[in-house]
DNA sequence: GCTAGTGATCTGTGATCACAGTTCGGGTGA
DNA sequence: TCACCCGAACTGTGATCACAGATCACTAGC
């Protein structure tokens, strides 16, 4: 043979099918909070706006509804689905509980290189929020650019997994809200959390850590209940 | 109109699409081990199983696929993935973290019913492990049985979700080896540390329940990891 | 005897069609 | 003016077809 030292350290190349794609487009829509609460959804619709036909679309749609991010109703209509406010706050827990966990690893068995990288996130953050005319859509992707810096660190990829669906679940409420209303709560809180937090995760002090991410995430569930756009039922 | 208040109390009946009732087949017989890792699918062929068309099997394949606990190689070839001795044990520890917390809020929060619910999926599982002749495959779903009657006493369903999702990846390797070698593990370390759980739930002692479970999961997991059946890769 | 190649067969993926059920608009009735 | 009804258009679901690529058994060539 000729060279199969050399290809024996070609990586895998993924496969990336039409669904795939499809999944992606739909979650940066998800997330972003471009999807709101109660936005319908058409498979053929969507799959004419992405130029494709609709089995990727229902594929994709199929997994988010798995996920709990979309919802087709009795009626066969997709929908982002609206929370409960009890639904919300149940999950607003199970995020402080897991993103706790993750982050208290992370402070603990953080590298050098984790570490810059979670500094650089927070500066990046930092920045745009203390902009004289912040982009409310880039803080809001800054913003989850820090916190998976810092999941990154924990070193559990299944973990990480986890905290990306949670996100894309609570995605839709809490960005909508956001991008409604002014960043009163990115500008106030957020900027102190992530700092309590970067601080702790330099000191490897996991307590410290995961108390912010918790506090984070707890201030944020609250502005939004507060603001009372959760069906009550 | 005529009984509007009573229709208002008519449960929502969901609907269950061919795709749903091949997704639980398939979940079935994944958690079951009786698909073990390498063992290969076809498309064509589970739909002739089942008497129903591809369509329904590739909605289905697509999200276990999603879950990571199926995978379609570049060849397109859909097969149980083999799991990385790395991999099994990251799942191991993000399962002792995520199951710890349900627990333990469990333990805080039971409720008399969920107590009593717990106590008779204990039994049920000692009954069937300490029987003269134990029938394996449904020890193995009583333990199933016992672990989620804990945690659907936490009150977070999304939390709930998750650990179900832990549990499908981790089924096939977990109940492969439990299938193929005698139940030394259940007998011995599973009662005492269920005993153990159920005694600190009573007690509302959140961190010995936890502790119990996280001992729980991961003798299981050592003694997985001691047969050595694992990729190295 | 062993390797390389070749064609039948099977793989998942994507597109298209068929269908039952729903929504929604326009019109007719009182 | 309002309620009702009917039909066109649209909904997701399932089945079927088309296709590129991979696999596997087999054979021709060395």
């Amino acid at each position: 043979m000729n060279s199969t030292a050399a290809l024996a350290e070609l990586p895998q190349l993924e496969r990336r099918t039409l669904s795939d794609t499809v999944y992606e487009a739909l979650s940066d829509l998800l997330a972003s909070g471009r999807l709101a609460p109660g936005d319908r959804l058409s498979l053929r619709q969507s799959a004419a706006a992405l130029g494709v036909s609709v089995m990727p679309v229902r594929e994709a749609v199929s997994r988010l509804a798995a996920d709990g991010v979309l919802e087709v109703a009795p009626n066969r209509m997709i929908r982002v689905p609206f929370m409960s406010a009890a639904a919300f706050r149940a999950l607003a827990e199970t995020r402080i509980a897991v993103e706790g966990i993750a982050v208290a690893r992370a402070a603990e068995r953080r590298t050098e290189v984790d570490l810059a990288a979670i500094r650089r996130a927070e500066a990046a953050f930092r920045a745009e929020a203390e902009a004289a005319r912040p982009d409310r859509a880039r803080a809001v992707q800054l913003n989850r650019d820090l916190h998976f810096a810092i999941y990154d660190a924990c070193g559990l990829p299944p973990l990480q997994e986890i905290i990306a669906r949670l996100w894309l679940k609570a995605g839709p409420v809490i960005n909508l809200d956001l991008r409604a209303h002014p960043e009163r709560l990115l500008q106030g809180f957020a900027l102190r959390r992530h700092a309590e937090a970067l601080a702790a995760i330099e000191a490897q002090d996991s307590a410290a850590a995961s108390a912010a991410i918790a506090a984070d995430i707890r201030e944020a569930a609250e502005f939004i209940m507060s603001r009372g756009g959760l069906r009550d039922a």
